[in-house]
RNA sequence: GCGCCAAUAGCUCAGCAGGAUAGAGCAACUGCCUUCUAAGCAGUAGGUCAGGGGUUCGAAUCCCUUUUGGCGCACCA
């Protein structure tokens, strides 16, 4: 685990409170501060240090002093030894901080020992959590949408296990309720319009249109002919139905499996319908004197958990909600399967279900804490500068697969997760194939593969990577150099804050700038120089941002290429 | 009507558990390849952080309010 950062600021707030404790005591400053009133940050302006600390700002009040006064005393007790830290400058109150050589090359060290592991930490200490995403309804073709959340549940599950989690990926296949009954009756109409004709059967009030449905019934034609034709509905229904599903289901995987999506369970509703979550949830809440009966319906006081209004459990067909499968499910996932933590990623148009699903399991007295809904808003597509709703193709909305036609996974994965979730975004066609520097995608894979040349063509020289030894990386001490080690030792912070905030988006934008950070490099540092230590140092530096670019592709399933 | 999310450069967006002079890419203009990948880099220009109040040493960031957008308020999912 790589924490060379987490430690300089650690000893640094340790020396500060030191310095500050001793100035109290020793009579100069009176007062009395507490620890975690002060930060210590990395300054947004580069002449501002590397580190700084706006202690003097928030004790003045305390101590009664003027903050630079304040910084000047705590200076003066400051015990910078063995922090990789050389000196420190006041300014505008604050006191800011600069490393000193040993730990750019500390840093370096860390990276290429660790390799594949840097980065990672341990702040989820194998805790289990279930990521479930896209959760798409399998009685119809997925859209972009889906491709949004695809690609940011992936991410976000490879984050968390990054972070230490142990992640479970899952997929709720919403094979039950009246969405099913809609599918089945669509079908059924298709059906019988391919035998009666388009005139003697009406297609149902609200039901699925679209052209998938006409195909299925046509396969299903092909099948089983007219034999479906003058049986029982319901049979016919079910008949259709049991064909159809797993075909869409089956539609649903491989396209996932385009998109480099591997779920650890697609996890049926109907289990919950058939099994016996649904009732022991029920039984739960009635138990708990939490529901009552109205107009034939089973209700839910979800008003005495702070809801306007309450809900219907079970419908007076008898059938439960869509609301009730959804408390089965996640007390399924809390309690049966003791997850520690639940992510569920959904569209934004859903948010009116967040608090009363987390509610409903402290009513049903799980944590309803344990459960994260990560919103996420709708993505515009976009070509020619112009919105696109359709598909020239087919005419009907663009969906994944006709997404991955034209985009690759490598684009397509990296591009929805340049923005954070919550934020409504354009996906930009023409840029997710466009194959240059605009198309961030392509930039950073070029960095990776700049590095993989330089570092060939050293090795035809004869020229390798060499354990070159502390001092030598010392040498590496210009701005271009010391910017890009520092944001290499940024990179276990980045996938905490990731982790904490369930935003895949800060890791991208973090490879973007690294990509950045050593494409300046590159034009101001020749690797391969005349100075021989200093070239090998240069190796190393080369060597350790390959390490990272490339551990970060390999996390959200981005291709690393060699060369380009 | 009630609620959730948003509004930052011409465009797409960063920055938001308050921090110092608000950043990047695109588009525009100017430069850098007989030495490691120019799919790159350097530079110029571009802003009333939607408007208005408040909180404080300090606000794009927090609170209130107005305006404008997106979404939600089913015995649908």
């Amino acid at each position: 685990m790589s924490k060379i950062l987490f430690h300089v600021k650690k000893i640094l707030r340790e020396r500060i409170v030191a310095a500050v404790d001793f100035a109290v005591k020793s009579g100069k400053l009176q007062g009395d501060l507490a620890i975690d009133d002060f930060l210590i940050e990395i300054p947004a302006e580069r002449s501002h240090g590397d580190l700084a600390t706006n202690i003097a700002l928030v004790s003045a009040k305390i101590f009664k002093a003027a903050p630079v006064k304040i910084a000047e005393i705590i200076g003066e007790n400051l015990n910078l030894n063995d922090t990789l830290i050389e000196r420190f400058e006041i300014a505008g109150g604050f006191i800011n901080f600069f490393f000193s050589q040993d730990f750019y090359s500390a840093i370096l060290v860390d990276v290429i020992n660790l390799l594949d592991n840097y980065g990672k930490c341990n702040i989820g200490n194998g805790k289990r959590a279930i990521v479930e995403f896209v959760s798409a309804n399998p009685t119809g073709p997925m859209h972009i949408g889906n491709a949004r959340g695809g690609a940011l549940g992936d991410c976000l599950a490879a984050i968390l296990e990054a972070a230490g989690w142990d992640v479970w990926r899952e997929f709720y296949v919403n094979d039950a309720g009246n969405q099913i009954e809609k599918f089945a009756l669509s079908l059924e109409a298709r059906y019988l319009q391919i035998f009666l004709g388009k005139e003697a059967v009406k297609l149902p009030e609200d039901c699925y249109q679209g052209e998938d449905i006409n195909e299925l019934a046509k396969e299903f034609a092909c099948i089983h002919a007219d034999q479906y034709l003058k049986c029982e509905p319901k049979t016919r229904r079910e008949a259709l139905v049991n064909f159809a599903l797993p075909k869409n289901i089956n539609k649903m995987k491989s396209d996932m499996e385009k998109y480099r999506i591997n779920y650890d369970e697609w996890f049926q509703e109907s289990v919950l319908h058939n099994g016996t979550d649904i009732k022991e949830t029920v039984k739960i809440l009635e138990d708990r004197g939490l529901t009552y009966e109205s107009e034939g319906a089973l209700w839910y006081k979800a008003t005495q958990f702070g809801a306007e209004k309450d809900e219907v459990l079970i419908r007076k067909n008898g059938t439960p909600t869509y609301f009730t499968a959804d408390i089965a499910y996640h007390r399924n996932k809390l309690e049966k399967r003791g997850f520690d933590l639940c992510i569920d990623v959904w569209g934004a148009d859903h948010h009116g279900h967040v608090s009363r699903l987390k509610c409903a399991l402290d009513a049903i007295g799980l944590d309803g804490s344990k459960l994260k809904i990560v919103l996420m808003q709708l993505v515009k597509l976009v070509r020619d500068g112009e919105v696109v709703r359709m598909s020239k193709r087919t005419g009907k909305a663009i969906g994944l697969s006709d997404l991955l036609e034209e985009v690759s996974a490598d684009a397509a994965r990296f591009l929805f997760n340049m923005r954070e979730a919550n934020s409504q975004m354009e996906f930009n066609l023409d840029l997710a194939v466009q194959q240059d520097a605009q198309n961030p995608v392509y930039y950073v894979q070029y960095a990776h593969a700049r590095i993989c040349g330089i570092l060939q063509n050293l090795a035809r020289d004869g020229i390798y990577l060499n354990d070159c030894g502390c001092e030598n990386l010392a040498l590496l001490n210009s701005p271009a150099e010391r910017e890009l080690i520092f944001h290499l030792a940024r990179f276990t912070d980045e996938i905490v804050s990731a982790a904490k905030n369930y935003d895949p988006a800060r890791v991208t934008k973090y490879v973007i700038q690294l990509a950045t950070l050593f494409h300046k490099f590159y034009n101001s540092c020749r690797v391969k120089c005349q100075n021989v230590e200093l070239m090998h140092s240069r190796i190393q530096l080369c060597r350790a941002v390959q390490i990272v670019i490339k551990n970060i592709l390999k996390m959200f399933k981005i291709n690393s290429p060699e060369n380009m």
